[in-house]
DNA sequence: CACCAGGAATGTA
DNA sequence: TACATTCATGGT
């Protein structure tokens, strides 16, 4: 298999290495900061969940049954505190609702990421990082970084979500590691360089 | 001081 | 379908 795409992956990650994504100890850790982080950096988020586990939160579980109000205290250095303690609730009571992990994994990917999606305050970008990190599914989260990858590169007409996933992962082995390892290397590398200016001299990804 | 950060919901045309 | 607005804190 060899194509930009992929070629893209190999340069970013000769760079970079392993990122090890998603940066958490559990995967309810990871449902809860996939929504905190919604256009927030995440040494932010960082303070929230910290917040969280200071006041035993930080489970889903917890945050089906506590008060929102303490929630919103925690999560407040994260920014948008009010619908995002929603969020969170929503989040839960689907989780306490529908069931753990291990069950709601026997579902097929499409089939749970619509699931995903009726939780109001879980998009497509928020849907296919909890699919991909806690559901080991293989589904390629695009986000702003993405978006602005393949534009800079003219990799395609259009920036639209699907049509970017699509292309992602119609280019790559379906393989979730590699999918989580990519959309890490590509924050990764957005952080890094290129912040205003596209393909600096020492981006890693000139000339691909 | 302005601008942005690992978005999503809502309203408008 | 395609944009515009709103939500809010903290770093640069």
């Amino acid at each position: 298999m060899k194509n930009r795409i992929y070629e893209m992956y190999e340069r970013l990650f000769e760079r970079f290495s392993y990122q090890y994504w998603w940066p958490a100890q559990t995967k309810d850790e990871i449902v809860i900061g996939a929504i905190l982080t919604q256009n927030t950096a995440w040494h932010n988020v960082e303070k929230a969940i910290s917040n969280l586990k200071n006041s035993n939160l930080c489970s889903l579980s917890k945050i089906h049954t506590s008060n929102i109000e303490d929630i919103k205290d925690c999560i407040k250095p994260a920014g948008f505190f009010n619908q995002k303690a929603r969020y969170l609730k929503n989040t839960a009571d689907f989780f306490i609702k529908n069931g753990s992990f291990s069950k709601l994994n026997s579902y097929d990917a499409q089939t749970l990421r619509k699931m995903l999606l009726s939780i109001k305050g879980v998009g497509k970008e928020t849907a296919d990082s909890i699919l991909l990190y806690a559901f080991d599914k293989a589904i390629f989260v695009v986000d702003a970084y993405t978006k602005r990858l393949v534009k800079r590169h003219n990799l395609i007409d259009t920036l639209s979500y699907d049509a970017i996933q699509n292309l992602f992962m119609q280019n790559l082995i379906k393989d979730a590691k590699l999918f989580g390892e990519y959309h890490a290397l590509i924050v990764k590398n957005a952080k890094e360089f290129c912040k205003s200016k596209p393909l600096c001299e020492h981006c890693p990804l000139l000339g691909v």
